[in-house]
DNA sequence: CGCGTGTTTGAGCTGAGTCAATCCGCGTGG
DNA sequence: CCACGCGGATTGACTCAGCTCAAACACGCG
């Protein structure tokens, strides 16, 4: 089982365990050149016919199920994987028992890239869905980009763009309040479904109250809160994790921290006169 | 004015302005083998006579002011910087006013790396003391990478590294309190200290209350007071800047969560018999 | 229908923020 | 030499955003 460290309970192999899942018998074939996603992953900017030689590196792309773990943290660097379709958290665990959400990925976000530094991932993956991976053999993904000097800019896009994406969280995490940080939230999964192709308005949470609290640095319960509140001011309209953005220019006022038109004129008198 | 785009203000040209600083007429040699740092730097790993590659790749070494910014946000990436001796302080600002420190860099450390992906700076970079920086053009340095791989993969390391360091600060950010949080930065300076053969118990504070009060999301007044907290634990010795550290393992008890022996014994216990 | 998991809402508490006064070290100029 | 001023650091008093604890609710599933 050489590409990937998933033991056969984690993956959707022939499925005994679930008969209903269609299987795939023949390895899936993948192309670069199909893929809708493929303008945001690393063969961003190879021209057409070197997709072909991504072909060659990248394996037969996995099924990983709902809430089974790609990658477990400490697992040697062998593979980085790029979402195909789906979606996965990353998590980092502290020594004693809480961690925090690093990332949410979807399609076109490649994992592991944090592991190059120490050969070691330092994250798990966790599957927010039935979701589809391509596996990239780190070793031979460096052989190959010393032969194709655009792939390896694009590895050292990725990695940069990592780095950016973390400062602007820092930044959230430090100015922001907890009703701005889900704003910035909320703004962001947008953006990103657009550039996907979905739309900017209406899109569904993947991930639990309880996973974003955990990446925007607060309690379930204040991301709720705040989620009432963002509802209340008619900026969003929410069910369950169906989200849909009402009030696009109000939520990215807010992202971007101003405190104008963050209290409504006079929407209620929260004073207190027992 | 190739390489980088400081202008000789904040430079230390042939300087009329302080007529007491050594003048240098002569570019000083860029030897990365005379370098006290180049184990932590991009040379880590290559062999030592490709090092001479490296001295033809980087430029004549810059001296930077303290206060003065190497880098601005916004310029367009011409080449990274390896701090060689100094250290420098990296902020990323919001369109807003308010921004929060990114990094302390000191020797060893690569500047820029943020950069790559747009190909424009992200943070300014301050230096936080006179300083020296080596700077190396960076589509130079992707040419040479392609001809020695150990150097491609030196700076894919670097790059990993610091995605694996946000990742922390961040865990930092999202489960410290204030004091555990000054607890990992000094344990964490005091690392990095080691790291370049300095004490690991006695070091000055090269930056200010405000600028540790933004690398760790907190006020300047919350820094004292946290200091002051460990300093009455007996934990560090405090004077201005210069700092002692009394108590290692209870400093590293502290970054690492645990709730024991935050406060002083009379501690309460948290069983509940309902 | 009961059960469990995830979500919402309420009530009170607290760690860190805000505002403000003071202190300290240091360079400058008299 | 000292008085002065200035920026950084410290300390105190008060406030509040977000946390904790707790209860209720919604929903899907066997």
């Amino acid at each position: 089982m050489m590409p990937g460290q998933l033991d056969a309970t984690q993956l959707d192999l022939p499925a005994r365990s679930h008969p209903a899942m269609p299987i795939h018998l023949k390895p899936l074939v993948t192309l670069c050149e199909d893929c809708r996603v493929s303008g945001l992953c690393l063969p961003t900017g190879l021209p057409v016919h070197d997709h072909s030689c991504l072909g060659a590196l990248i394996g037969p792309r996995m099924r990983v199920r709902k809430g089974a773990a790609l990658i477990n943290a400490n697992d040697p660097l062998t593979t980085l994987y790029a979402v195909r379709c789906g979606s996965f958290k990353t998590r980092l665990n502290n020594v004693e028992g809480q961690g925090v959400v690093i990332n949410f990925c979807m399609p076109g976000d490649v994992l592991g890239l944090d592991a190059i530094a120490t050969e070691r991932h330092v994250c798990d993956a966790i599957a927010l869905e039935d979701s589809e991976v391509c596996p990239v053999p780190y070793h031979r993904l460096q052989a190959l980009a010393r032969d194709f000097p655009v792939l390896q800019q694009s590895l050292n896009r990725l990695m940069s763009r990592e780095i950016v994406r973390e400062h602007e969280r820092v930044l959230m995490l430090c100015n922001l309040t907890a009703e701005q940080r889900l704003a910035s939230f909320l703004a962001g999964l947008s953006r990103r479904y657009v550039s996907r192709g979905y739309s900017a308005h209406g899109f569904m949470l993947r991930m639990s109250r309880e996973d974003m609290a955990s990446y925007l640095g607060l309690r379930l319960e204040t991301v709720c809160r705040s989620l009432a509140r963002l509802r209340t001011l008619g900026i969003v309209s929410l069910h369950g994790r169906l989200v849909e953005i009402l009030d696009m220019p109000a939520l990215m006022a807010l992202e971007q921290g101003s405190d104008e038109l963050k209290r409504k004129p006079a929407q209620k008198t929260p004073c207190s006169t027992p």
